[in-house]
DNA sequence: CTTGACCCTGTAGTTGCTACAGGGTGCATA
DNA sequence: TATGCACCCTGTAGCAACTACAGGGTCAAG
């Protein structure tokens, strides 16, 4: 299958596969006689896997390691497990933080009662973080 | 005050003082005999209005037009409170996009009972979208 | 008189793509 | 046969918001 076919069917965009190629996430496929790139259902799946994964959040440095161990069935899976548990953790953090913002800037934007700028709550506030009632 | 004097009053890092400079967001100061920035209490409010609007995850591009907002206190202080009021919809929206991809991962993380890679949940998970409760 | 802490400019790197520019290929239609 | 169009190729530059040098200048203390 050619890239555009490939594209269609993983829906990662033409010039993010050939990023993936040039950063060595997936591996370089044959070439027709045209020189346009030949895929393979185990290219389809990796990249399946790969874009899952980016969507999942993984960086493409979590997920080299974790195409390195799936290339190696024989390895104990403890590192994938590691991984992801990481990637929960920051995902938990990240929630956390932005749960932090949002009740901030509601306290923020509720603030304003309309008028000119020179009066404005919002301005003052966001100018002045003494006046926030977290962290951030 | 010099920049590293305006760096350690406003938490700012010493070269994203020059960078907020470069790219307009901070005026010029003047400058010693010996070349050295030269700063006053009005470009160190500025700079906490900057940072901290970074902080709450505001845009250089919104942050701009606050900043222009504030410098023509005659104006009406509409747009703040619609700048403030879209970024708090932006927030609200990526944390229910992370719970979302938190209850999936932590489903994923939750399946794998340790062994080798070829047998792993997690991986055969990462692999395979279908296998997920919900989008992402 | 030299050491160390500062400051300067200009450029390149980071992450994960995305968007061209400027070309080649392959097939259907007028 | 021409020609239009969709598709493919390489290589480079751009995005956000910084951050990290390299290679220099300035200044006060010991
Ligand atoms: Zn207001
Ligand atoms: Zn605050
Ligand atoms: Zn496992
Ligand atoms: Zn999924």
């Amino acid at each position: 299958m050619k890239i555009g076919e490939l594209s269609r069917a993983t829906g990662a965009n033409i010039e993010t596969i050939r990023y993936y190629e040039r950063i060595g996430l997936l591996p370089a496929p044959a070439r027709t006689a045209a020189n346009y790139r030949s895929y393979g259902p185990a290219h389809r799946s990796r990249l399946s896997f790969v874009r899952h994964s980016r969507e999942l959040g993984f960086t493409i440095e979590e997920i080299r390691s974790l195409l390195d161990l799936s290339d190696d069935p024989a390895r104990d899976c403890g590192e994938a497990d590691r991984i992801a548990t990481a990637h929960l953790g920051q995902v938990e953090a990240k929630i956390a933080q932005l749960v932090l913002l949002r009740d901030e800037l509601a306290r923020i934007v509720g603030r304003c009662r309309g008028g000119i700028a020179a009066d404005c709550r919002v301005i003052e506030a966001l100018g002045d973080h003494s006046r926030c009632e977290s962290q951030h």
